[in-house]
Parts: structure tokens; sequence; C-alpha cells
DNA sequence: AGGTCTATCTTGACAGTGTCAAGATTTAAA
DNA sequence: TTTAAATCTTGACACTGTCAAGATAGACCT
């Protein structure tokens, strides 16, 4: 489990590694066991022995995914975390950059390429830290009195839609130029969250 | 173009159509090339008459969604036009109904299956109408001074992103029980949309 | 009517895919 | 050191998207 134990070493965070440098190379349809494993170096069989299917591949490689956007947020959160009329609009901001920064990562982690979530207790559990994490900065607008007050998981669960939702009609380019025009993507951000 | 011309008939039109069954009988991975061929009755390669590759079916498939997606909130648009107080709720909820009907339609639609949008004038043009529409149904409100006056096409981008980010969340079983039984899916949309 | 042309469809092939079974190899356990 | 288990390889299978070549039927022209 450690790092390097026997025949490769660790392939099973090699396999969720390569697949994430595929998906950065080639996006969500360039992703293909056969290819992940060639990378590693492996047989194309191999990785059977640590996922059950490529469906498990695609769970650990969102699972991964999800970390590193809660990283980014925990320390958003940490840095604005006393100046809570930025702490919102950051974390959107932070949101947006993650998903423009690898698109296919945040389509393989929301678009429902992975079909039965919840057969992949990590994924789930990673998902509901992000969730809490989400109320918990609520909250501490709530406190300051820049977002009203009552059901922080609805009022997090309502930004959280907002935000995700323009993040993915933009990657799906449906939001048009001429709205694109008259602001930055900052400035819409704002407007979208305060409406 | 009209019905029984030659061969099949119509071959582009049923290809759709088998399309859409398919979608709904067995998932967008169940969705293939060949699989709508052998439906139709035609043989594995008859689609490329049609369409230059699965890309291509898969824009059509999703523009035909789009279309029936426009007349659905267009009914409920003229049903509710001079009763602007619901005609946001209800076109949020005929919304999350399309998408709950078929998820697999929905997704396709929206989840990034379709690769270079651009590339495909029909499925641009139809959605530049659904936005339209959204729109307009906007400013309807402002008329009747239930939503803020200025920037339709922002306030409508920021209530599309909401609704289609509850929805997409929805549908990926991200929104945890805990808030799913506190209310009705609608109370719930009710309080996203006004937030 | 007869002949030509073009759109439409079929057949056959190819590389790539996910998946599984059987065997080989290495590590861990006894 | 022998045994067992975990890990990886090899080979196979059905299925996929795609293309090239040929067959077929309808439309169009004289």
């Amino acid at each position: 489990m450690t790092s390097t134990s026997y025949h490769h070493g660790d392939l099973k965070n090699a396999l969720i590694q390569a697949g994430l440098e595929i998906l950065a190379r080639e996006g969500v349809s360039g992703l293909s066991l056969r290819k992940v494993a060639k990378q590693v170096g492996v047989s194309h069989a191999a990785p059977y022995s640590h996922f059950a299917d490529k469906q498990a591949l695609i769970a650990a490689i969102s699972t991964e995914g999800f970390k590193q956007l809660f990283k980014q947020i925990e320390s958003v959160f940490a840095a604005y975390k006393d100046e809570p009329e930025n702490l919102l609009i950051e974390t959107a901001w932070t949101y947006l950059q993650f998903a423009q920064n690898e698109p296919d990562r945040f389509k393989l982690m929301f678009s429902s390429v992975l079909e039965k979530e919840k057969a992949y207790p990590d994924f789930v559990e990673i998902s509901q830290n992000n969730f809490r994490q989400l109320v918990e900065i609520v909250e501490v607008c709530q406190q300051a009195e820049i977002v009203k007050k009552g059901a922080s998981d609805l009022i997090a669960l309502s930004l959280w839609g907002t935000v995700h939702g323009f993040v993915s009609l933009l990657l799906e380019d449906q939001i048009s130029h001429t709205v694109l025009e008259k602001a930055s993507l900052k400035e819409i951000l704002i407007f979208i969250i305060q409406r």
C-alpha cells in the first residue's frame, strides 16, 4: 500500500495518475483502460487487479479530482475566513478556475460519465465533504450577515447549483458571446451569485 | 424529405427517433451507431449516408431533444403568460420534469457527450432559441415587477444556471437525502429560485 | 421509353475497446 | 522451505466506430 512493494510498486495510484494525465491530454473520449495501462507500462488487463471495471477506475479518478478541488477551496476558505465579504465570490471563482484549468477532469467528475455513483463509497464520501465545506462557508457568511439567515444547506445548494450551472454552460459554449462581451467572467459571476 | 420516398423512406429521421428510443431504454452508454441501425432495420454502415459520424447523430438527437423542451416550455409560457407570479416556477418545474422523465436524453443534451457543439448549426440555433425563450419569460416577469429590473439576459443566465445546476446535481444523486427529506422538490425549487 | 447519373444502402474489412479465463510470477505467510 | 495469496501477462471474444468498394434504386434528361 505504500509505494515500492512488488512488481510495479503502487500500480493502483499510478493508474489513477495516468488517467488524469490522459484526461488532460486527450479528453474524456480518449480515456481508455488500455491506454492507461500502456502509459504506466503494464499489460492491458493489469488494471483489473485493482479495479473491477472501467467505471471503477473512473470513480477513482473522479474521487481524486474531488480531493484536489477540496484542497483548493480549503485554502481559499483559510485565506478569506476573516474577510467574509469576499469569501463567496473567491470560492466561486476557484470553482470556475478549477473547471477551466482542466475541463475534462471537471466533466468526468460531474457530467455523469460515472453512472452509478452510489456504488463507490469513497466517491460518495468526498462528495459529501465538499458539500459540507460549502455549507460551512455559507454559515460564515451568514454570521457576517452577508447571506440571509436560515437553511444553510438549502442556500448552499442554491449557490452551488447556480455556480455549477453557470460553469457547465460556460464549458459547453452555451453562453452566447453577446453576453460575454458585456462584462468579464468575474463580474458576471458576482452578478449571478448576488442576482 | 417527406416520409416514403425510396429504399427505406425517411431514414434520417428514423435514425434520430430510434436513437431517442434506445436512449430511453438503455441509457447513454447503450447508444451505439450499430444498434440504432439494427433497430431501424438497415445495415450497420447505413447511417453514414446521413451522418458524418457518431457525433453528428448525437448532435441531431440532442437537437431533437431541445426542440421537445422548447415546445413544452412554450405551452407553459402560453398558459401562464397572464399569471406571471407563477410563470418562473412553472417553467423551472417543467425543466426539472423534462430532465427526470428521460434522464439520459437530458444527459445527452447537456453533459458534454457532444464534444464540438459549434460544428452543428442546427444545434446552435435551437440552443439560442431556448435561451431567447427564457429571456422573454424573464422580461415578462420584470414587467410584472416579480423580477428586478436590468440585464434580462444575465438574469436569465443566472436563473437557468441555478435550475440547471440543481437539476444536474439531482440527476447525479449528489443532493443528499437529508436535504430532500425536509421539503418537496417543488418547494426546494421555489426556495432556490427566490433564494 | 431507354439510358445515365446520383443518392442511398450493403458488404466486408480494420483497428481499437472492455472484459474475462487461464496461466505465470512475485510477494507474503506458515 | 513449502504453501498460499496477490499481482501481472497472455490470449481470446464480442462489440464498437469508421472507411472503401460495390450494389441498387429512384430521378432526370433526351
